[in-house]
DNA sequence: TCCGGCGCTAATGTATACAGTCTGAATTCA
DNA sequence: TGAATTCAGACTGTATACATTAGCGCCGGA
């Protein structure tokens, strides 16, 4: 073993872990597929126990779904179970910023919440959005949304919020890059930038009601953004991407 | 192998899974205390390796905590994270209600939740609710929150408030048995069971509104039995417990 | 030609052997 | 006497061998 001297730190199972989530999210593997352990062990160069231990991990995080005869599958989502999860995340998300304003946070606290907020401003300043800065947006829009999640300082909700936007929201690919060249792409992002505002400004004048109605409008644009998205392109296959970009 | 030829039906891994819920939700392990393989393998019965899967789902499921040097060790819960689990579960089940209501249910849908509620009333109409009527009230109302989830016809929130139900509302122990014969334990779930009966109305006429608000209302009024429960008594080990009943 | 049964192959589920590492204690030196 | 270092034990992480089962194709009979 130790093929590849490189990053040997971390565990095998991890790595397994991580190589099957990119394949699978990067779509080298078609919803509904069967993966089976040989081939995963091809993949991920690792033996067949840590490759089962990231099997059932990606099982239980909702990527992977168990095959009753034996084995896993790539879960398959419809449009409905995507348009759902966005309002999932929101409503969690809700209760997220509500919690922070209920239970109050120093400004020191919100202080990478407003860099955060400002990186993403010096990107959305561009007329036409490159595809690096809309990739860097990306990136900036998850830390937001995981900043404010801690924000709440409750780990069952931390957790559960971590678990609610694994799912259609996963993948970086080229899909999602293509998207940024869309005319619509700035507006949506401008709106999602100005929910972000009020929510911080929610969150520090502890208005909780605020804080909550903002995120869920919040999660409302983003699918209904999805739904226009999807009838203008209908292949499923940019589902996850389009939710991505929607999800702002 | 195959020392015990009863229930060969279901996997190995299945049968460890179960048998450590089952001791860790009992109390057989305190929190915080290490679980360490080969124990596990000597209660289960079962060998090391589906013995791992097991823990790793029950690390998944929040009930274990993954040791950074390796192993598990029972999940150890705060007070307020229970408190916030009730919430959350409230929220979801609120979007769960308020999907049920918009999306709208046959008359055929809701006969399960009426066969239900008609159930408990009969068990909450007897003056001091015996030990097993409460036994059965707990079934019922888990039952009767299951068939909500479902009504929404959302796979993904579903699988949320199952995984939100899970974790601190376990265990069915003594100790719940002893709360029954609270005097106030009968008011508790008469006013749980107005709930119950409300949202099922507000879903029949399809205010979903009012029935995601009756859930969220459901939730607050356990958090508040559980903080008034835990003025009389302090005992960290009966939080399972307590949050159980203060669920209704 | 079609249907049914039988056997094979391959993949999963399980068990166990092996190696690396962390913990804890005991011993030795300052 | 205290602290540091080393050694031993145990436990996890990993790899692989074994068994069982499900799927699938082929062959034979109607």
């Amino acid at each position: 073993m130790a093929e590849r001297e490189a990053e040997r730190s971390v565990s095998q199972t991890v790595r397994a872990q991580l190589a099957l989530r990119e394949l699978i999210v990067s779509g080298g593997l078609r919803p509904g597929e069967r993966i089976s352990e040989l081939q995963a062990v091809e993949v991920t160069g690792v033996s067949r126990t840590p490759v089962r231990m990231a099997l059932v991990r990606l099982e239980e995080e909702g990527l992977l779904e168990a095959i009753p005869s034996g084995g896993f599958m790539v879960k398959a989502f419809s449009e409905r179970d995507i348009l759902d999860s966005i309002e999932l995340r929101g409503t969690l998300e809700g209760l997220a910023a509500r919690f922070a304003a209920e239970r109050g946070v120093s400004s020191r606290d919100l202080e990478p919440l407003k860099e955060c907020l400002n990186e993403i401003d010096g990107l959305v300043r561009q007329e036409p959005i490159s595809m690096e800065a809309f990739s860097s947006y990306v990136a900036l829009n998850a830390r937001f949304h995981a900043l404010l999640a801690e924000l709440s300082r409750s780990p069952p909700l931390i957790r559960q919020i971590d678990r609610a936007s694994a799912l259609p929201f996963a993948s970086p690919s080229g899909f999602v890059m293509a998207q940024s060249a869309l005319p619509e792409a700035r507006q949506i992002l401008l709106i999602a930038q100005d929910h972000h505002r009020v929510v911080v400004d929610a969150i520090e004048n502890r208005e909780s009601a605020r804080a909550e109605a903002i995120m869920r409008e919040h999660a409302r644009l983003a699918a209904r953004n999805l739904r226009l998205a999807l009838r203008n392109r209908t292949h499923l296959d940019l589902l996850p991407a389009l939710a991505l970009i929607s999800a702002g």
